[in-house]
DNA sequence: CAAGCGTGGCA
DNA sequence: TTGCCAAGCTT
């Protein structure tokens, strides 16, 4: 073993923090906990994966679970695509792999929602698997150790940093080493404030030999924000009480089940889409009280706008395909609301509504 | 390949 | 309050 990873380790054997996938290893508990970790904070995964866990224990009670639950354990996680490659990959080991996981990163890398990030930490983790990941936390640490001022970035950067951690590391302990660097980057080797003076690996950073760290790694691209407003709508039969609710087809939040949306870009304007939805003799109401959200890129301020339609209506499949909500949709009772829906955007009309 | 995709929490 | 961003993957 590399002295990098003797010292590497030493450090983690004492410093390792401790989460419930590390106590005892369990392939499913690893990949449920990576997938939900893609992206999110671990103080926000730690609740939501033992809730997870205990609601379906197995990659069984995974494949076989109903949408319903599936967007109850991972309302308010955001990627919601996340929970729907989970579950196809459940099945996909199932029915294609006779219910074996795969034992290796490329038969990993298969697994619907596994990129190479997940399957390295998976393989090497659960089967020893000497693959080195690449995550943020990596990139950091390795841009500093390198001295890496720019590039690190793009791909090219970043086959070089996948190119330096395999090489260095432990083939005894591979999971152990790949957690290591993690938690080295997320505990010492932090983004802001890096407590060198802490740091197990300090005599191999060259950023630190050369007072650079401040540097590494270079400030990340990053696309401006855009503004924009977006229309909610409630359809209500007030006679039954019941919601309209859509599975949306295209863009925000794809897939996800909630209340029908329109971008302003797409509706051009408040009273233009008033007026529109007045043509099918539906009386409109603007509710107060605008929502604010923010999905990545867009600041979004919401606004609602309650639509009661006829108990017997027949212009209503007109006025969808006029809007180009989804065909598949469903009226919901005002009580199973709040259980049919995913999203922060969707739970704030919902408090909207709630408090008219 | 670069763009697009969610959200809770914290500075 | 506002801005920033975290264990990436898919298209």
């Amino acid at each position: 073993m590399s002295q990098f990873s003797q010292d590497l380790l030493a450090w983690y054997n004492i410093n390792k923090r401790h989460f419930p996938w590390r106590e005892n290893i369990n392939i499913y508990h690893t990949w449920i906990c990576e997938i939900m970790s893609q992206q999110t904070v671990i103080s926000v995964v730690l609740p939501r994966f033992k809730e997870f866990i205990a609601e379906l224990p197995d990659i069984q009670s995974l494949a076989n679970c109903s949408d319903e639950k599936l967007r109850k354990l991972w309302a308010g996680l955001g990627y919601y695509a996340r929970a729907r490659n989970l579950r196809n990959g459940a099945k996909y080991i199932i029915d294609e792999l006779n219910s074996v996981f795969p034992n290796n990163k490329n038969d990993w890398l298969k697994v619907p929602g596994c990129g190479p990030y997940t399957a390295s930490i998976i393989s090497s983790i659960c089967f020893h698997e000497p693959v080195a990941c690449v995550d943020g936390n990596v990139i950091r640490v390795v841009s500093r150790l390198l001295n890496l001022q720019s590039g690190v970035w793009e791909k090219s950067g970043q086959d070089k940093i996948s190119c330096y951690v395999n090489g260095v590391i432990s083939n005894e302990n591979p999971g152990d080493f790949n957690q290591a660097m993690m938690d080295l980057g997320s505990i010492v080797c932090k983004k802001q404030n890096p407590n060198c003076t802490l740091c197990p690996v300090q005599n191999y950073c060259t950023a630190f030999k050369n007072n650079s760290v401040e540097m590494c790694p270079p400030v990340k691209p990053r696309k401006n924000f855009q503004n924009e407003d977006v229309f909610a709508l409630i359809f209500l039969k007030k006679k039954s009480d019941e919601f309209f609710l859509v599975e949306r087809n295209k863009g925000f939040l794809n897939k996800t089940i909630g209340f029908p949306l329109l971008r302003a870009e797409e509706a051009v304007s408040l009273s233009i889409l008033i007026s529109e939805i007045k043509k099918f003799g539906y009386n409109t109401k603007y509710l107060q009280g605008n929502f604010r959200h923010s999905i990545t890129h867009h600041k979004i301020t919401g606004h609602t706008i309650l639509i009661e339609t006829p108990h017997h209506d027949d212009h209503f499949l007109k006025m969808l395909r006029f809007f180009s909500f989804s065909e598949k949709n469903q009226w919901i009772s005002k009580t199973h609301l709040k259980q049919n829906l995913s999203s922060s955007l969707d739970h704030k009309v919902l408090k909207i509504l709630s408090s008219i």
